[in-house]
DNA sequence: TCGACTGACACTTTTGAACAGG
DNA sequence: ACCTGTTCAAAAGTGTCAGTCG
């Protein structure tokens, strides 16, 4: 299991009233399936975008400890461009193929049940599993956009607040996992990670070696045999001899691709991993590279915690700036690069809601929840509180204003969306964070679903 | 010509309504 | 009238593949 390393509040400005508790806890995000994780991100993983929106596999699923249970928390995922390149598949390797396409509107997932108590979270695991993605950037239904053939990869936000509006005034607290960066693909381009993901997920059982599903294979024309034949070929070559160079030969042989189950490492064998993927040994030498809004800006707002992986992670954690982003470049390890230099030191980040909302009455604002008889604020809950906001109201500290939800009542919000940027430009507190973005001044965040529509962390989105 | 993308397809799991029984 | 468990159809989630597009 892994657990990320000291907790530091990540909070520069006027710090909540009084010494906050819930910043001294030993709060500890871990990620579920580790191993399947691992099995996927030893081959480099691959994750299919399409209009509708598709669900990650593997899905992102998390255990909470060390909050505090009665005080409320959100949970919210956003996906953060590994670099600053687009790339190609080409013989069995992925290339750089020239620089990243502007980054899409930024999204952020947020989780149904959020806020809940810390009870809540901690009760059992925690899953995105309806987190979808996609390449459509004029998606209505909230899901992630993301560019094809662009590395990515997951974090989470925990923020101690009791509702959304008083997120403004929560300090967040950020991790991530080495294991989950993943390509955007609109197919598969790695058969492996194709085979993987057949193995796994059980609604690709049909296209098992077992599967039921020979009708339509039998249907393939000779053509479509021959093809997918030599892939079986390269399969089992690469499975049974060696994997391309750039790939991380002992991370792959972790996987029985005949028997389709997760690897059972020993702890021991960790050692062997400690190239992981073919981006591990990019990571080593990696960059992230100039991004319109450069590593500073994307740097400033937050503490990212890095999950400590284990020792076979090292190497992936470690990169320096300058050298080549490729990753086939994966001969040569230096492990004494600074730990993701670009995700520490930051200065906290602070969240904010429509300026509208100053003015209603704060009455679950910062500070603990009182610690009583608490019920589980289902989703419903939350859409109910939500709803008070989609419904014009004449209730003095409601806000009547339109948060556009594509979902139904338990899934309100689940997605954070909105207009375009274009539409609904960065909010202040943002904006200088914005250099190339347009600058938009007087600004007044006139809802919910306006602010929600803004990249909650400047370096997430240049 | 080629690579990226799209949509239809067959298959699977999940979900929820309808029903029966206690 | 309620609760629980079962059944079944519809919905949703998969990878495959042929075709389209730039």
């Amino acid at each position: 299991m892994q657990s990320f390393r000291d907790l530091k509040p990540n909070f520069s400005g006027p710090p909540p009233a009084g010494p906050d508790p819930y910043l001294q806890g030993n709060i500890r995000l871990t990620l579920e399936d580790p191993d399947l994780w691992k099995t996927f991100h030893g081959i480099g993983t691959e994750m299919i975008i399409t209009k509708p929106g598709r669900r990650m596999f593997p899905h992102c699923k998390v255990n909470l400890s060390g909050l505090i249970p009665c005080a409320k928390y959100i949970l919210l995922v956003d996906m953060v461009p590994e670099d600053g390149f687009r790339y190609k598949w080409n013989k069995e390797k992925w290339e750089v193929a020239g620089k990243a396409e502007p980054q899409p509107p930024c999204r952020t997932y947020l989780h149904p049940d959020s806020p809940a108590p810390g009870s809540h979270w901690m009760k059992q695991s925690v899953s995105f599993l309806k987190l979808k993605l996609t390449n459509n950037t004029l998606d209505q239904h909230g899901h992630i956009i993301l560019h094809s053939m662009h590395r990515y990869h997951p974090r989470f936000h925990l923020v101690q607040a009791d509702d959304l509006f008083s997120v403004r005034w929560s300090v967040f607290q950020t991790f991530s996992f080495p294991e989950t960066s993943f390509t955007a693909v609109t197919a598969y381009q790695n058969t492996k990670i194709t085979k993987l993901k057949i193995d796994h997920n059980p609604f690709a059982k049909g296209f098992r070696e077992e599967g039921t599903n020979k009708k339509r294979r039998a249907n393939k024309n000779p053509a479509s045999l021959e093809k997918r034949a030599k892939m079986s070929d390269t399969l089992n070559q690469d499975s049974e001899e060696d994997s391309p160079p750039d790939f991380c030969r002992s991370s792959y042989e972790g996987y029985d691709a005949e028997e389709g189950d997760l690897p059972k490492r020993k702890e021991g064998d960790t050692v062997k991993e400690e190239r992981y993927s073919p981006w591990a040994a990019e990571r080593e030498h990696s960059v992230r590279t100039e991004s319109p809004a450069g590593a500073d800006h994307r740097d400033m707002y937050n503490t990212e915690q890095l999950v400590p992986a284990p020792a076979s992670y090292q190497p992936y954690r470690f990169h320096e700036y300058g050298k080549s982003p490729s990753p086939s470049s994966s001969v040569g390890s230096s492990s004494s690069g600074s730990i993701r230099s670009s995700f520490e030191s930051r200065v906290p980040d602070v969240a904010t809601v429509p300026d509208h909302d100053s003015s209603k009455p704060r009455t679950q604002e910062v500070g603990p929840s009182s610690c009583g008889p608490q019920h589980l604020p289902a989703p419903q809950d939350y859409t109910g509180v939500l709803n008070m906001s989609m419904t014009p109201t004449n209730k003095p500290g409601v806000i009547s204003h339109h948060i556009y939800s594509p979902y139904g009542a338990e899934q309100s919000l689940g997605q954070w969306n909105g207009p375009g940027p274009a539409q609904y430009p960065p909010p202040h507190h943002l904006t200088a964070e914005y250099p190339t973005q347009a600058v938009h001044h007087g600004y007044h965040h006139g809802n919910v679903a306006e602010w929600s529509q803004y990249p909650l962390f400047s370096y997430s989105c240049w």
